[in-house]
DNA sequence: AGCACGCCGACT
DNA sequence: GTCGGCGTGCTC
């Protein structure tokens, strides 16, 4: 009888594909193994999802695989499952969603196994020889004597520099041999582990935290939410030696791991085990490798930003996610996945529990907190009994701006630059200016391909559009009339970085954006001037606010205010209420009280004052509230179906279709076809249609009915399309 | 997503 | 005359 496999491929299209399996195939196929497939005219690698004994299409159709590439399966059951339930969640093939789980050299083909490591040793001959014969090579001397003591690996022949020229002349005169040696899997650490630091001491609420998680068995979920400084990480490590006590091993989750390096030098810190870190500066290789030291067990710790989520464990213990609430823990590209929601249905499947830790929990997080679906856990004290930070509104309707610096946010920062302190300015707009205005005519300049306004980078004399990443030298007349009188309108962090340097010139400043931080190591070297105190003044967007602890930094000011507020999204709000709340976290320690001002045209704007007043938390159940009379995520759940194309019309035409097939009562809403916030970006017009549903379950159930109709539509041929569940934003 | 085929514009 | 632009269609 004929046998069959289905094969899920990593192309975008949403389904499997059936290969025949030839005769010396057959004893070495199973489900989750890797093959190599015929497709079209490229080979491709997929994982086998079923075998059959028929198949309905036709004999001509159907193509053997090439290759078997694995002996077992790849991934663990509980990772394999995740995965195509993934798939089905977020409406793509369980190819793309598999293909998403595993790193890319296996993705590329290779091999699961252990690398083996290549060991140099002295040869009987080289162990025999006269080394007076080395006295005129001494690099040659170096290594041989080194090598007399002990065999060195390939790795620390590189690290320890030794010439490569001198080990080819030792080989070539045959007295040192390489050796090719699997290393074997060290789990020392599960029978005895190793505390290399004492803990601290915790205070009452970690301590009840800590209990309460330690109690937990299986499967189960805790919001773990701790104000800024109130020992989140000295909880996670008390759960954690639990764990690796037990010999489980942990996932830790991260947002970006750039800005994460303290909160990882504690775990290495703490505990003596191996601990893979994921980090997007690994090669491939080295990725597979930190892969494979998880999947046998010898890393007892696996940290990681989002994709690391799929990292197998040989014995799960606990996953835990830092910062829950960040958006880059939502893939904005491809599979549009959300590592928070994963990790939960990871735990769900490995039996294991899970932590989310904030400050600023996301609505989303808080809801199943609140409902009972997790614990949750508060830690309200900041360790070190450090004070409440100071908060104020500075209302600049009216107020002479000195680069949107109020008279009284500038008097500010002199008091506090002149006590010896730090201040940090918070703007989110990078770049000179975010336009570039002609003083005669009034013409903004335009991108061509998209509709925004050109942002002006004075230091790289250019005008860049920060949506499809056009660029031009700033042109020397307005290209409306002709006038050389142009000029920077509005404010980004580099005109202001530039206003401060000559407004205090005594106190240096430092900028932290995408564009100061793009080269390899440079925020690094930033942060590190600025714990020196080598800047006084740090200006920066977003990513200042996230992660770093300043403690020398007393005065925060937040420069605009109303553009983060006033937003088309719906999570606008929210947000805000996250940024604003991890930026005054920033400010202040123990000794050093902080103080956090804000400029708005809209001092008496509800939002403000409640978040101010009543700080995130009870800002966050308002909002929450807000949610659910809006109809709007999490209360209803949501689905984002984005097109371009050349012509508005064709996407609009594409939209309009789908919105037809789809049912329409009370429990389900449809809204669009309607132009994306940014109608035209990189010469595309941008449609999208959302939909909401009262129930998960309704809206997969519908979806689901309708998936293959939508890609059957003609109109699918003149529009790029995508499907976005829980979409993060509505770019 | 790749990859090829196919049909029009500006090059040696 | 061809090189190459990207529109269109197909992949078990």
């Amino acid at each position: 009888m004929p046998v069959y496999v289905e094969v899920a491929l990593p192309v975008p299209l949403r389904t499997n594909f059936s290969y025949g399996v030839a005769e010396k195939h057959l004893s070495a196929i199973a489900v989750g193994l890797r093959v190599k497939v015929p497709f079209g005219r490229q080979q491709l690698i997929g994982l086998i999802t079923a075998i059959k004994d028929e198949c309905n299409l036709a004999e001509n159709q159907i193509k053997n695989i090439t290759q078997v590439l694995d002996t077992q399966a790849i991934l663990p059951d509980a990772l394999y499952k995740l995965t195509l339930w993934a798939a089905r969640y977020y409406f793509t093939s369980q190819g793309q969603m598999l293909s998403q789980a595993l790193p890319v050299a296996l993705r590329k083909g290779a091999d699961t196994a252990p690398q083996e490591i290549t060991q140099y040793t002295l040869s009987h001959q080289g162990l025999a020889a006269q080394t007076s014969l080395l006295n005129r090579a001494p690099a040659q001397k170096k290594l041989f004597d080194a090598l007399k003591k002990h065999p060195i690996t390939h790795d620390e022949f590189i690290s320890l520099e030794y010439s490569k020229a001198a080990l080819k002349a030792l080989e070539d005169k045959g007295w040192v041999e390489r050796k090719a040696q699997t290393i074997a899997i060290d789990l020392s650490w599960r029978r005895q582990l190793d505390i290399t630091e004492t803990p601290h001491k915790l205070n009452k609420q970690q301590a009840v935290a800590v209990s309460i998680l330690n109690q937990q068995q299986g499967f189960n979920c805790s919001l773990l939410e701790g104000v800024t400084g109130s020992g989140k990480t000295e909880v996670y490590l008390s759960v954690l030696e639990a764990i690796l006590k037990q010999g489980k091993q942990a996932l830790i989750l991260v947002p970006e791991i750039g800005l994460t390096p303290q909160t990882i030098n504690r775990f290495k810190r703490r505990f003596a085990v191996n601990i893979a870190v994921i980090h997007s500066g690994l090669t491939d290789n080295q990725r597979l490798d930190a892969w494979r030291q998880a999947r046998s067990g010898q890393a007892a710790i696996i940290i990681g930003t989002r994709s690391a989520l799929f990292t197998p464990m040989l014995f799960p213990g606990i996953i835990i996610l830092d910062e829950e609430h960040d958006a880059s823990f939502k893939q904005q590209e491809g599979v549009r996945y959300h590592a928070r929601d994963l990790a939960v249905m990871r735990g769900h499947y490995e039996d294991i529990p899970v932590i989310l830790g904030t400050a600023t929990p996301s609505l989303e997080s808080l809801q199943n907190a609140i409902s009972g679906r997790y614990h949750h856990l508060i830690l309200a004290e900041r360790a070190g009994a450090a004070q409440k930070v100071k908060q104020g509104i500075i209302d600049i309707t009216n107020q002479p701006l000195k680069n949107g610096m109020s008279p009284s946010l500038i008097n500010e920062m002199r008091m506090h630059l002149d006590a010896g302190n730090q201040v940090l300015l918070f703007l989110n707009r990078r770049g000179f200016a975010p336009a570039l205005l002609c003083h005669e005519c009034g013409h903004l300049h335009e991108c061509d391909r998209c509709d925004a306004f050109f942002t002006v980078h004075q230091g790289l004399n250019e005008i860049c559009c920060h949506h499809c990443g056009n660029q031009y030298a700033i042109p020397k007349q307005c290209h409306q009339c002709g006038s050389t009188m142009l000029m920077g309108h509005g404010l980004g962090t580099e005109q202001l970085e530039q206003a401060l340097t000559a407004l205090f010139p005594n106190y240096p400043v430092v900028r932290i954006d995408r564009d100061t931080t793009r080269r390899k190591g440079s925020l690094e070297k930033q942060l590190h001037g600025i714990h020196k105190g080598e800047y006084k003044i740090l200006v920066g967007t977003q990513m200042l606010a996230k992660g770093h602890h300043f403690p020398d930094v007393t005065l925060v000011g937040l420069l605009d205010v109303d553009g983060a507020l006033f937003s088309a999204d719906f999570r606008a709000p929210e947000r805000f209420g996250q940024l604003y709340t991890q930026v005054s976290g920033r400010a202040g320690r123990a000794d050093k009280p902080g103080k956090v001002l804000l400029q708005t045209h809209q001092s008496d704007n509800v939002l403000l004052r409640s978040l101010l007043r009543q700080g995130y938390g009870d800002f966050a159940r308002e909002q929450l509230k807000e949610r659910q009379l809006a109809q709007l995520p999490p209360a209803w759940h949501m689905v984002l179906i984005r097109a371009e194309a050349h012509s508005a019309a064709d996407a609009d035409e594409f939209l309009t279709k789908v919105s037809q097939l789809l049912p329409q009562d009370k429990a389900f809403e449809i809204i669009g076809p309607i132009p994306a916030p940014l109608d035209r970006k990189a010469g595309k017009y941008r449609r999208q249609l959302m939909f909401q549903a009262k129930t998960r379950h309704r809206l997969q159930v519908e979806f689901e009915k309708i998936i293959n109709l939508i890609e059957q539509l003609p109109e699918t041929k003149k529009c790029r399309w995508s499907i976005d569940r829980d979409p993060q934003d509505l770019m």
